[in-house]
RNA sequence: GCGGUCGUGGCGAAGUGGUUAACGCACCGGAUUGUGGCUCCGGCACACGUGGGUUCGAUCCCCACCGGUCGCCCCA
């Protein structure tokens, strides 16, 4: 038996780790723009938190999530997702009681679903996600929606669609789901058995079954949109008055309905329509959960977030070609040979170099000049320095510019001030 | 959980029921006694996913499993 990483994970190395590391920077930028705040909640919690979160009904705690019992007997549970979490911290540490409310938040981190791996999709996967706590003006609805879009936006992604929803508040949503359930239950034996058992749980997630979009019954369901009391209806106006007032362009899908249960009034998802992404194409999804604090033993508190794939995102830009920039050059490579007191003296140059802020690097594998002359040269060094027994008696070294091919000698006291000089030259 | 497809050195990629399993890239060395990127020459390489079966013999044929990949369900 090989080690391998576990099914659905992978190894991000160097040359991959740089792009992230990219990407990473500009959202937080953007949510430094935005006045959003990184909270760090644990990798696991207990079991309920997810649960009651997000939902017993949903695929995610029906067949989805990494649980364990620990040595005490707890059971817990990897995260598969942002936002209980987050809700769960909030209510812990009192967060409602701040006087800066919405608590606007963000996070990064890994999360784990037990699904069958494909493309776009990894068991352990990371998001960014971004939660807006204690307000219930749709301004922050479209303030959320324009964070994300912004954040694609920035990266230089095109091919994007926004696709937009309300669920209603509670009042609405229960008279869509009586409507729902009266409709479809007199065909209710034509339809798949997933939707048969959703017409009991959850009469809403008919609407978005792949297998049954056909049926005649679909075209006819009631749409969640006439079913909006006045209150829910006219938010759902506002926020869209604010995304146009933002030039932000949405499509309204009525039948989008996001599968946690948490969800109610505004529910969005964004989505690339770039050739070549795949079969799944959701970048990212979110909406309005204003009982989900209540549920975790908080006051009645609002709150709006949504979920961003990052595999996703770097997927999107390759498939958009976007060129992600990547400083490979390496400003000082030494090269030592001789004998072994020159060993020792390189030693000694390469960590003086380093302790003065000059990113240097040598050989370790015991290479010929010529072979540290290439090594210097993959690693695009812009500067070699040699240090050969010669230069050891003369007190000097040979300072090479690899662009150029040009170099000099100085003085072994020198090193340091004169190379910094080059590098400020070469920039 | 279900289905398609694939599994040969670090990477890419030929190939065969039977003596040392091509080749390319990469890497190391030499041509150039202490100087990279080009060229030529040489060298290195823990490779046939795992386990069974058929066979005198299997990397090749059969089966199972494992893994990758793509898709279904659903989602980031």
């Amino acid at each position: 038996m090989s080690m391998k990483a576990p099914r659905g994970t992978m190894d991000i190395l160097p040359e991959n780790t740089a792009k992230w590391q990219y990407v990473e920077k500009q959202i937080k930028e953007i949510c430094d723009a935005y006045y959003y705040h990184e909270i760090r909640t644990p990798i696991f919690e207990h079991t309920e938190v997810f649960q009651r979160g997000v939902g017993d009904s949903t695929d995610i705690v029906q067949k989805e999530m990494y649980t364990f019992e620990d040595r005490g007997g707890r059971s817990l549970t990897l995260r598969p997702e942002g936002t209980a979490a987050v809700a769960r911290a909030f209510v812990e540490n009192k967060l409602y009681g701040s006087p800066n409310l919405p608590e606007k938040l963000y996070y990064f981190g890994s999360m784990f679903r037990y699904e069958r791996p494909q493309k776009g999709r990894m068991r352990q996967l990371n998001q960014f996600g971004v939660e807006a706590m204690g307000s219930e003006d749709p301004a922050i609805d479209a303030e959320v929606i324009d964070l994300a879009m912004q954040i694609y936006r920035r990266l230089g992604l095109k091919s994007l669609k926004l696709v937009i929803n309300s669920l209603g508040d509670k009042e609405s949503r229960k008279a869509h789901r009586d409507a729902l359930v009266a409709h479809f239950d007199p065909y209710r034996e034509e339809l798949c058995s997933d939707c048969q058992s959703r017409l009991d749980k959850n009469p809403l997630r008919v609407l978005d079954c792949k297998k049954d979009r056909d049926h005649p019954a679909m075209k006819t369901a009631p749409s969640i949109l006439d079913y909006l009391n006045e209150k829910s209806q006219a938010y759902f106006e506002q926020v869209k008055a604010y995304l146009d007032a933002m030039e932000i362009s949405y499509t309204v899908d009525p039948n989008l309905v996001r599968g946690l249960d948490y969800y109610n009034h505004t529910a969005f998802e964004i989505m690339s329509e770039a050739d070549g992404f795949g079969a799944i194409t959701t970048l990212a999804g979110g909406g309005r959960y204003d009982g989900l604090i209540t549920e975790f033993g908080g006051p009645d508190t609002p709150g709006i977030g949504f979920g961003m794939g990052l595999e996703r995102l770097l997927m999107a830009l390759q498939v958009e070609n976007i060129d992600i920039p990547v400083d490979t050059k390496l400003d000082c490579f030494v090269a030592g040979f001789g004998s072994e007191k020159v060993r020792t003296e390189t030693v000694k140059l390469v960590h003086q170099l380093r302790s003065a802020g000059i990113q240097t690097d040598t050989d370790y594998q015991h290479r010929k000049m010529k072979g540290q002359l290439k090594a210097a040269d993959r690693l695009k060094a812009k500067f070699v320095i040699f240090l050969g027994d010669d230069e050891l008696d003369k007190q000097l070294v040979t300072i090479k510019k690899m662009g150029t091919g040009d170099q000099k000698e100085v003085s072994v006291d020198h090193i340091v001030s004169e190379i910094k000089e080059l590098l400020l030259e070469e920039s």
